[in-house]
DNA sequence: TCAATTTTGTGACTCCTTTCACAAAACTTG
DNA sequence: CAAGTTTTGTGAAAGGAGTCACAAAATTGA
C-alpha cells in the first residue's frame, strides 16, 4: 500500500477501535473480525479494514485480528502507547474536575502540574482523593515548571479572555499540544497543535438535530 | 436553491459563525463580508457562502451581511434561538462543573434540574454562586421531574457503567437529546439523539498529531 | 491432500464536501 | 446616471471519504 494522507476521521475511529478493543481484552476475547469490531463501533466493516490498511497489515485472512496485538498496534499508531505529560491551566470548576479525572491516567495521559493566577488557590495541592496530589503553581512559573516537568500538552481551563495569553505562555514554554476548553479561537504558530472542546457547539448540534427531526 | 441534505460539518460551522458574530455584535460591527467572517473562523470564504446558501439568501451583493440579522438567522436555523431546558445526571466532579458553567446560560441552554443516586448529595442545592441554585433530586425521580420541568436534553456525567441505564431512563422520560460525557457507547431508539464528548478521544487525536509532525 | 469456508486487503466506484470562478446584484463615485 | 467596484450566490470542477466486491490468504475438515 503506497503512502496516502491519512484522514482525520480515520484517526478518530482508531481511537474508537482502541476503546472497544480494550473492553474486549478485559472480557477475555482473543480474536476479533473486522465485522465484529465494526458492529461494535457502529461503522462499516470495510471501513475498519481500510482504516488499518493505511498503516500496514495487521490481520490474518480467514481468522481476523488478535485483540491484544491490534490494540498495541493502534496505540503505537496513535502515539498513545507512551505516557503523555500534561498540565491544567486554570484550576476552577472545570480544571478541578479534570484534575480528578481517572480515565486520563488509565489512558496514559498524566497531569503532572496545574497553574492558576488566583493567590488563594496557589497554596497547596488538589485532587488528593486520587492518592496522587497535583501541585498548583502560580501561572508566572509556567515556563519554568513546564520545562522542568517535560510538559507536552496543556489543558486550558481559564476564562476565555485569558485563553490566548495562556496559549502564548505555553507556546513560549515549548508545550506543543493544547486542548482548549475556553470558548474562543486560539492562534498558535506552525508546529503547535490546538484542539478545541466547545460544549456549546456540540449542544448547538444537538439543538439542530432536535429541531429538525 | 433546491433542497439538499445538509452536511453535519455545515452545522458545526454555523455554530462557529454564530460565536464569531456574537463577538462582532458585542464590538459594535454592523456589517461583515463572507471573507471577513471566513478568516475569523479559519475557513474558506466560498464555504461560508455555500453553508448559508443551504438555508436561503442572507447577504446583500456588494455589501455583505448584517451582523445582527445574520446572527438571528443562524440561531433560528440551529434552533438555538429558543431556550433549551436541560438536566445533569450525576453530580460528581464534572457534573458540578457543568452546573456552574455560565456560558450555557448565555447561549440559551438552561440547566433546570440535576440528579444523583448518592443520598448525601441528594439533600439540597448546588451552584449557589450563580445566584440560580439548581436542585438535586434522587435519580429515581427522573421521569417525574423531567416531565414536570419539560426537560429536553440530558447531560450524562455518571460513571460509564451507569451511562446506558441512565440513558434508558431519559428515553423513558421522553428526553430526546443526550449529551454523553461517560466514555462508553450509548444506544437509544430511533428519534432520540446522542452526542458524545470523549475527552480521551480528542487527546488521542492530539497525541497522534504531536507524534507525527 | 484438496475442496470448502472464512475473512482479510484493496482496486474501483459512488457519494459527499470543498474550492474555484464568474455572472448577477447592489452600492459608490464622479 | 453610467462606469467602476465590491461582494454575493451558485454551477462546475476537484478533491476526499466511504462502500462494494472480489482475489488472495489462511484455516478447517473429510
Ligand atoms: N464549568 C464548565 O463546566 C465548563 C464547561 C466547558 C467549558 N468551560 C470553560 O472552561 C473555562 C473555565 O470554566 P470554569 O467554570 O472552570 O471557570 P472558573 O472561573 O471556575 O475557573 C477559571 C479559573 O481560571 C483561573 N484563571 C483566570 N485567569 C488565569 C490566568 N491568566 N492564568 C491562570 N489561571 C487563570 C481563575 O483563577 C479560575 O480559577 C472557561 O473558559 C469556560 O468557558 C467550562
Ligand atoms: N472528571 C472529569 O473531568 C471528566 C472528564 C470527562 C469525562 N468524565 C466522565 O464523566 C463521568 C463523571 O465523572 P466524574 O469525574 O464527575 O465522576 P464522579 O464519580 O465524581 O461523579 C459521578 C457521579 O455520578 C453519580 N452516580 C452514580 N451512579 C448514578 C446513577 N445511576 N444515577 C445518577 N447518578 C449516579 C455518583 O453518585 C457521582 O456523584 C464519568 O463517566 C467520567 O468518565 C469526567
Amino acid at each position: 500500500m503506497k503512502y496516502q494522507k491519512i484522514p482525520e476521521a480515520t484517526i478518530r475511529r482508531l481511537s474508537r477501535y482502541s476503546r472497544c478493543l480494550e473492553e474486549m481484552e478485559e472480557s477475555g476475547e482473543e480474536v476479533v473480525s473486522s465485522a465484529q469490531l465494526a458492529s461494535r463501533c457502529m461503522v462499516n466493516a470495510a471501513q475498519v479494514r481500510k482504516d488499518l490498511a493505511y498503516f500496514g497489515e495487521f490481520g490474518i485472512r480467514g481468522v481476523g485480528y488478535h485483540v491484544k496485538n491490534l490494540l498495541n498496534d493502534i496505540k503505537r499508531i496513535l502515539g498513545s502507547n507512551k505516557e503523555w505529560r500534561m498540565a491544567v491551566i486554570g484550576v476552577g470548576n472545570l480544571g478541578s474536575a479534570l484534575l480528578s479525572y481517572k480515565d486520563f491516567l488509565k489512558q496514559n495521559y498524566k497531569i503532572v502540574a496545574s497553574f492558576d493566577i488566583d493567590p488563594p488557590k496557589v497554596i497547596g495541592r488538589v485532587s488528593e482523593k486520587l492518592g496522587k496530589p497535583v501541585e498548583i503553581f502560580h501561572v508566572n512559573r509556567l515556563k519554568e515548571i513546564a520545562k522542568e516537568r517535560k510538559i507536552e500538552i496543556g489543558l486550558i481551563t481559564t476564562p476565555p479572555s485569558e485563553a490566548q495569553s495562556v496559549a502564548d505562555l505555553l507556546v513560549e514554554a515549548g508545550v506543543r499540544g493544547i486542548l482548549n476548553f475556553a470558548p474562543t479561537q486560539i492562534v498558535v504558530p506552525e508546529g503547535f497543535v490546538v484542539k478545541d472542546v466547545f460544549f456549546t457547539t456540540i449542544l448547538d448540534n444537538l439543538a439542530y438535530l432536535l429541531s429538525n427531526n
